[in-house]
DNA sequence: GAAGAACATGCATGATAGCGCATGTGAGCT
DNA sequence: AGCTCACATGCGCTATCATGCATGTTCTTC
């Protein structure tokens, strides 16, 4: 995989807002990247697999869930690169709506587990009614 | 033309090369790009248009010939991304071997003007011959 | 104004990428 | 064991892109 191959890893806006997230948290479990993006779960899978074939991300999976995370130890140019994908941030609102709709979500976990009791994606969005009382 | 779209005119080796050795001269004649990169005249001229629809570059008309430069006024997370290119130049001979024939082609000028009294391409390369004499 | 140099572009082609749908896999629960 | 949930992936389709060849455009020079 040569450089240019891993800059087309970021040339796609679903991808742009993944690692806009995933620069922001320590690590995010897939359903709750879906819920984030607002998108089919088959499409989050399928650009968090060409991320992370290009480098950028790394994941670990715990029971049935997957959490993903910027890889670490990434080479200068991949670093900058991401935060080019930072200063972007300030430019579109798509991200911002992202960030919040990813903040709600990520503040219903308990204990660090991502979808614990929760009947995710209740007509579409998660429900902010408290999980399962 | 959407963020990802600008990335997209990153994601090619050619264009990576073009732009490595654009931040490294004031501007660079179309025909010393095709000379230090040894590609096709149509096929520089192609990536040369894509670049500057994508606002990283900027031409300057100057009679038969076409220079090319770095934008003016980039935003700021254009420039990060051009400085991950620079970064990236540490990584691969190739953004080197252009920068030497680029060197040995940039030192032919006289007087700032690119192709004075130049054969160009003799033979596939540029004649260290002195030009016309 | 005719010829030539420097650069740009229209067209056809082969390769690649993203999407939508469905299905496969693997772990946890009953 | 069987089921369900979370996630991944194979397939068909469409769109986009880089390439190669040829041609067009613009400027200079004779």
């Amino acid at each position: 995989m040569d450089y240019a191959e891993q800059i087309q890893a970021l040339a796609d806006l679903t991808r742009l807002r993944l690692l806009n997230l995933l620069t922001q948290a320590k690590e995010i479990c897939v359903c709750e990247l879906v819920d984030a993006l607002a998108l089919p779960q088959y499409a989050v899978s399928r650009h968090l697999h060409v991320l992370e074939q290009a480098g950028f991300i790394e994941d670990r999976k715990a029971g049935r869930w997957v959490y993903y995370r910027i890889a670490s130890g990434l080479k200068p140019y991949r670093r900058t690169l991401l935060r080019a994908v930072t200063e972007l941030r300030d430019e579109s609102p798509v991200f911002q709506a992202d960030e919040e709709r990813a903040s709600r979500r990520l503040s219903l976990r308990r204990e660090g587990v991502c979808c614990v009791g929760l009947v995710s994606r209740i007509g579409g969005a998660f429900a902010p009614t408290g999980g399962k009382s």
